[in-house]
DNA sequence: CCTTTTTATTTGCATATGCAAATCTCGCTT
DNA sequence: AAGCGAGATTTGCATATGCAAATAAAAAGG
């Protein structure tokens, strides 16, 4: 396996070189060539076929582990991580497992499925493109038998052709593109809005209480994957984040 | 200067030496004794002081670099870095920045200010501990003439004693205490709450309008430094984010 | 067959050395 | 005085070398 995959790892001569064999393997883990787990080359063999002295090799490498892209061991060698599940920063990625740190059961209920072109309102608000072929789900989310989030989804076929024949009865869309697809760009909007009447009714609220509204869109690359409008009860959410001027702690 | 500084410069003999140099430097930063724009030792500088190679010196020096702690140019050497202004992360440090970014004109307002010992609603909202002095401001911002958010601020003054006497006509109390004061640790919780009346009056907005709540709290390791509560009108005001899986991008 | 010991591989750290690039300083020339 | 050029300082990059630590795999022993 390693001496197939090493031919892969070809530098583009611009900038030191110790970046450009940094940014050769990051580019690789990021396209996906080298999937969690793979084995990465070990120093002297990248040493060898790249030509470059072994502290060289290190310095990249090293640089590689401590953003967390890879994980080294002692004699076990280094191998790709798996992307880190959450993030310093609001992150709540899976709804599910942020449920199930309040203590509390998790169920969900899938409201209505469309499959399709987009309608114009849908690829709008999504910045998707115009026809666009699309998965549109709508799903309550329930904490202990209560409603705790609503979910508005659309999954973007062409970059994630399998999504179609998915089901999502086991595993909430959320949480199934997190384990089958790859991402390397997200945006998330944070705002405060009234709910609808339909909505209140669903997250069993007054009618205009106060929400927070959630909007997260995922990219590969410059594809898109998924946009994701999330819409929470006022009262009960609140997201809290800690860093440091130079980053998260 | 530099040869007073390079004293401050010690080692605790913990773990790989370039790490326990990297760490040594960056203490002596965020402690505030080098503040920013200090000249930090040139390399053989400190490499003669420390009695390590230039390469280890050169592998603290760069990876704090890379942190954004510290510039280095060639040949004028190495200097603390200013605290970046902002964050990748729905950082919105200084309003005046936010609405002039908007392109519209800003203004404020001192609606009230109270010094003094803080009352247990405050103290316990903020977790600031009884009995603790501080200085009580309540303040509203407008963009272009309209009320843009409320702000309702808590200064530690055991930790920022200057604060006592500044008056805050020129600058608002979030942007001097960002010049005043060095920080290593935030907090964010953002919420959905309905205005209360009198807020909504201030704010010209509907009586229990949704508005987007900001609490964040800064500290400078374990002291406290302030703590400040933000109301945004809801439908206004959103805060976006982008990054990737491995750190902002 | 199971356990212990040895060996080999791979990464981690530190040093010494050399050259290159940037740029500040100073002195020289006009 | 102004501009130019030479030299000095400081960081950036890369190599070669050696040893240490961790640990997987193989060998040895019961």
């Amino acid at each position: 396996m390693s001496a197939t995959q090493i031919d892969a790892v070809t530098l583009d001569g611009a900038g030191p070189l110790y970046d450009q064999i940094r940014r050769a393997v990051r580019d690789l883990i990021l396209a996906g060539t080298w999937p969690p787990g793979t084995a990465v080359p070990p120093e002297h063999a990248l040493m060898e076929k790249l030509g470059a002295s072994r502290m060289t090799v290190h310095r990249a490498l090293a640089q590689l582990a401590r953003e967390g892209l890879i994980l080294r061991r002692r004699r076990s060698g280094t191998i790709v991580a798996s992307p880190p599940a959450s993030h310093a920063m609001l992150d709540i990625l899976s709804i599910p497992q942020e449920v199930r740190e309040l203590g509390q059961a998790y169920s969900y209920r899938i409201l209505q499925r469309r499959d399709g072109k987009a309608p114009r309102e849908l690829s709008d608000r999504f910045e998707l493109g115009r026809s666009a072929t699309i998965a549109h789900l709508t799903l309550l989310h329930f904490a202990g038998g209560a409603p705790h989030v609503l979910e508005d989804r659309v999954i973007h076929l062409a970059t994630i052709p399998q999504a179609a024949d998915e089901s999502f009865a086991e595993t909430p869309p959320g949480d199934w593109l997190l384990q089958n697809s790859l991402w390397t760009q997200a945006e998330h909007a944070i705002s405060a809005i009234a709910a609808e009447p339909h909505e209140a009714e669903l997250l069993k609220i007054d009618a205009a209480a106060p929400c927070l509204l959630v909007e997260r869109r995922t990219w590969n690359q410059a594809e898109p994957i998924t946009a994701v409008r999330l819409l929470y009860p006022g009262g009960r959410h609140r997201f809290v984040g800690r860093f440091g001027p130079y980053g998260a702690v």
